[in-house]
DNA sequence: ATGAAATATAACTATACACTAATATATTAT
DNA sequence: ATAATATATTAGTGTATAGTTATATTTCAT
């Protein structure tokens, strides 16, 4: 059908946790563990939330070592990048969800 | 919160029926009756979905006589613009979903 | 090999949501 | 006033979804 799979990926975009996400992955990439920390939720929470962003081909998925870091995939997709420019950059949202999580475990 | 309003709005984008009505929108304004026709949907579906997106301000509803009419809003949101120029066009719109419906009843 | 850490998957729950049918409100025509 | 048409609201239902806890898998260090 027409509009589905836009609806599909705007539909990802429309939570405020994986807007947030997304938001975050402007900057650079970010492994699960740094977001399970950042976003303050539970790690399948953030590993499903980054499943269902990977499956629509909005991020994309390194393993390096123990740790899969996550980036941004939206150079094709020109609406996406319109809607994360309105987002805070990664500094401003840091500092608003401030927890003041450590970055410790994973370099 | 910060990321709210915005995943409020693509939240509401992220249905394939809204985007059909939003798309359709692009063209001209339409009345309910003329959408529940598109549409092939119930008439209180339809204004469920027009009152929804008239919440956060991306159409404008405008009573003349009976029949109210809804346009678009999007001059000052720009990545909603950007998401509908991503829609098929009004004709196209119209093709894909044609029913034979007959825009008889309002003028 | 074994244990620890990171990530993924599965199972479950509570809530949100899209849709419909039924009803109410509003406008026009007679 | 009354009927007819257009739209909105209410109530109810089935499904989707975001979150959790529990468990499995993967990788590294010892």
């Amino acid at each position: 059908m027409f509009n589905m799979e836009m609806a599909e990926k705007l539909k990802l975009l429309g939570d405020k946790t994986r807007l947030t996400i997304l938001g975050l992955l402007k900057d650079k990439e970010w492994c699960v563990c740094d977001l399970v920390e950042i976003l303050n939720m539970s790690q399948p929470g953030v590993s499903q939330h980054l499943r269902k962003l990977k499956a629509q081909g909005i991020v994309n998925e390194t393993r390096r070592g123990q740790w899969v870091y996550y980036s941004l995939n939206v150079v094709d997709k020109p609406y996406i990048q319109t809607i994360l420019n309105e987002l805070p950059d990664t500094q401003t949202l840091l500092s608003l969800l401030k927890q003041n999580y450590t970055n410790a475990s994973c370099p």
